[in-house]
DNA sequence: ATAATTGCAAATTTTTTGCAGGTTC
DNA sequence: GAACCTGCAAAAAATTTGCAATTAT
């Protein structure tokens, strides 16, 4: 459990009972999309309005608290802002992992942005796949 | 003008007026949302309806002839299926400017994915930031 | 000829909004 | 106590569907 009330402050919005629960419920699923966010938060706090789910996934992409991860033919996740990386999206069972971006390719996509003279904000890599569980699933 | 029909016919699909001048309303915007899609191709064929550009979107990507680009707090954009590449999006204007994919960017998404025995099948790569565009006329 | 496709209208799904009451700082 | 936030219900926006008429092969 991460101090949710401390981060939300930090950004400028108010430590209510259900932005924390929001949050905590994207950090236990790792990747949600509003629906799945919902459906966990409802668990505890039964009379969390869908609503206030939207409004505050609104509110907490704009302040950068969370990160959206759209994503193709599905409704966008979202995630807890962090650090740089990529995600391995699984074409089978949707699961998403996060994984490091090494510093090659974070220096190869400046470059590619530079030779464009386009000033580069943020990188946002998905790649598509079968994760290895699945693999391992589909071989039996 | 590129040989559309061809194009249809190959995916298994008819060839119809609809489908053509969806076809090339894509081609000419390069990138495009549904909403810009049918402005765009009711500008030469008024009776054409949106239920016709949201099937034959749906039919398309499925069968391979376009290609979702979702975007972050946008709604996903759509273009002609063609070599791989990567997306410099700026978000002043919404403009998407295609990319080479360089081959150190392939082998190392490819790298990680492997260590991850992730099977990868296909990559999106935005790069969010502003174009060259916008940076001049926020100078000025 | 036939199987696929279109356009319309209606249905469904998804997201946003207004506002009265409640909560946080 | 002021500003902000929530939940509800209603509205708006986005997407899908059913079906009769039409069209491509």
């Amino acid at each position: 459990m991460e101090n949710f009330a401390q981060l939300l402050k930090e950004h400028g919005l108010k430590a209510t009972f259900q932005r924390m629960t929001i949050l905590s419920s994207i950090h236990e699923l790792g990747h949600a999309n509003v629906d799945e966010i919902y459906e966990k938060v409802r668990l505890s706090h039964p009379t969390l309005s869908l609503a206030t789910v939207y409004k505050n996934i609104v509110t907490m992409v704009e302040e950068g608290v969370l990160v959206e991860v759209p994503i193709a033919g599905k409704k966008s996740k979202y995630e807890l802002k962090k650090n740089e990386h990529l995600h391995l999206i699984c074409v089978e069972c949707g699961s998403v992992m996060d994984k490091e971006l090494d510093s090659h390719l974070a220096e190869d996509t400046q470059k590619v942005a530079q030779r464009s003279s386009f000033a580069l904000k943020e990188r946002q890599m998905n790649l598509y796949g079968v994760c290895d569980k699945c693999q391992m699933a589909e071989a039996s």
